[in-house]
DNA sequence: GAACCGTTGCGCCA
DNA sequence: TGGCGCAACGGTTC
């Protein structure tokens, strides 16, 4: 073996913290005497900002830091188990793995490819410094089923934006014609680290949070271990995952979740999406018959590679401007109005109560999160999407950022799906899953004995009933912020106007054009009232 | 240029 | 539980 083959490796964590399916550590494992594997706490994402509305950084709340310390905690005792561990670093990551590469003389790092802009940037910077001294850089696509940038290819250069599209394109993934391997590998030892630090996984209180603060109470813990117990959980009930149906599921179910709740273990890639869709392919062919895309538990992650793929390949995905396949939409200002829904005090409980499991879990049901989105958008309140889409960044533990912006671009209208008359009614919605609003009582407690007639509209409660159950509306609990009726009429006609300027202008919309059809939008809602004041008039 | 389709709307009817 | 009218969008396909 020549010596260039024996070196030492740096296998650089970010996401894909699992030690299964995990291409970069093999790869980093393989032919060096020594491997250190670092991951660098990175106060863009983990630096306590006291300004924030919730306990936690500016871009993430107390739960998902806690859920990444677990994940973190978990991947030491994994590596532990290897004769190796985690070294795990503070500061400006391109910086400190730079300085790592040449303290401790890497000829090899090694890191899973990831396709989002702010690991883009930061992972040119080190590709720069390695390319100029010689480190040789594996950086594998392994968070993904498929690598977005073919299918892009594949499809002449653009991301296919409906699903179907994404489907024929895509086909089956390269590596699927053999199982994955699983076991975990083999570990050459951690070497030298010197004595300057001491690399052990942070507490929260470490971090600069206040431990007993609200904002870290989610009931689902992080880290690989938990991922598989709950993958084999989720797939010991073949039928079920047989028979997956999306649609069908129950956003009102929080006793047992009618999903996976996989979702923030995909994330943060202690769960392989690879692996995860072999153990679901392999229950498909021991049952006589299945769902399929896009309502099936595989579809569900083919959803997943959709929104990778139209993220990586639309420049400002995450934004009104300058995103080309984002209507132009002039969206209200009114912080009030996001505040309200933020803080879950609009007055409609079944809105108020998925925004508290927001706070309190950082996870929804995907259906729950299509309720809120809606009615902050294009439903109700008129409020930019990009506002609501910060709010899930923040506290989602599943927040990824393509699926996010994703989502948020799909349910306002401004991409994917346009039709806007298709409100979800924040009233009646959860009625139909949760008759007796067992989910408001929970996450609501001050509705708790709110009569089941009167649960998802109380302001309609006669003031005896409201009074017998404690909870006086407008003292106890607010008032409705808008009337339902009225402000989705109001949003459709505002979407109209403003896809007609879209057509007109052929998607080329200027800010000052939208300033002006915001000034065309108030007159008419002001001509309407004017209208209806002197019906009234007359009618009186 | 038209027909068809689209992860999951609502309210009403049978 | 399933189908229809509502009103009527854009992307894809022919």
């Amino acid at each position: 073996m020549s010596m260039a083959s024996l070196s030492s490796s740096l296998m650089w964590f970010r996401k894909g913290l699992r030690i299964h399916d995990n291409p970069a550590l093999e790869h980093a494992a393989k032919d060096s005497k020594f491997l250190y594997p670092v991951f660098v706490i990175d106060p863009h994402y983990m630096e306590s900002d006291p300004t924030a509305f919730s306990p936690g950084s500016s871009r993430a709340g107390l739960n998902r830091i806690r859920f990444l310390l677990e994940s973190l905690r978990d991947l030491d005792s994994s590596l532990q188990k290897l004769g190796s561990r985690l070294l795990v670093l503070k500061g400006e990551p391109s910086e400190v793995v730079i300085r790592c590469l040449k303290e401790w003389r890497i000829n090899k790092l090694c890191f899973e490819y990831d396709t989002e802009p702010y690991y883009q940037a930061l992972d040119d910077k080190v590709k720069n410094y390695a390319a100029v001294a010689g480190i040789e850089v594996f950086s594998p696509v392994s968070h993904t089923l498929f690598n977005p940038a073919d299918i892009i290819k594949k499809n002449g250069g653009r991301p296919p934006l409906s699903y179907q599209s994404f489907l024929k394109v895509a086909g089956e993934p390269s590596w699927n014609s053999s199982p994955l391997s699983i076991s975990p590998p083999c570990l050459p030892p951690v070497g030298n680290v010197g004595n300057s630090g001491n690399f052990e996984v942070p507490s929260i209180g470490d971090l600069g949070y206040d431990e007993t603060e609200e904002g870290g109470t989610t009931p689902f813990r992080g880290g690989e271990s938990e991922a598989l117990k709950r993958l084999r959980e989720s797939i010991a009930n073949k039928e079920w995952v047989a028979n997956f149906e999306k649609p069908k599921g129950d956003p009102s179910a929080f006793l047992k979740p009618a999903t996976t709740v996989l979702s923030p273990y995909l994330k943060f890639g202690c769960l392989s999406s690879r692996y995860f869709y072999q153990c679901i392919q392999e229950v498909q062919r021991n049952v006589k018959r299945h769902t399929s895309p896009p309502v099936s538990l595989l579809g569900q992650l083919l959803w997943r590679e959709f929104f990778y793929t139209a993220a990586f390949g639309t420049p400002n995905f995450d934004q009104m401007n300058g995103n080309r396949i984002c209507k132009q939409i002039p969206w209200n200002d009114d912080d009030h109005l996001l505040a309200a829904w933020r803080d879950a005090r609009t007055g409609f409980p079944w809105i108020d109560a998925i925004m508290i499991q927001l706070q309190k879990w950082g996870w929804m049901h995907h259906l729950a999160r299509h309720c809120v989105a809606c009615f902050l958008t294009r439903g109700d309140l008129f409020v930019h999407w990009e506002k609501g889409r910060h709010v899930f960044e923040r506290l989602l533990i599943d927040s990824d950022w393509a699926i996010n912006n994703g989502n948020w671009l799909w349910l306002s209208c401004s991409s994917f799906f346009y039709q806007y008359n298709r409100i979800y009614s924040p009233i009646s919605f959860g009625k139909k899953y949760d008759p007796n609003g067992n989910f408001i009582r929970h996450f609501l407690p001050v509705l708790k004995d709110m009569p089941k007639e009167y649960i998802y509209e109380p302001w309609s409660a006669p003031l005896s009933i409201q009074r017998k159950a404690k909870c006086i509306i407008g003292v106890d609990y607010p008032k409705p912020v808008v009337s339902h009726d009225s402000a989705s009429k109001e949003c459709r006609r505002r979407l109209a106007e403003a896809y007609e300027l879209n057509k007109k202008l052929k998607g080329v919309v200027s800010t000052e054009d939208l300033k002006t059809l915001k000034r065309k939008l108030e007159e008419g809602k002001n001509q309407e009232s004017k209208s209806k004041k002197l019906k009234q008039k007359l009618i009186g």
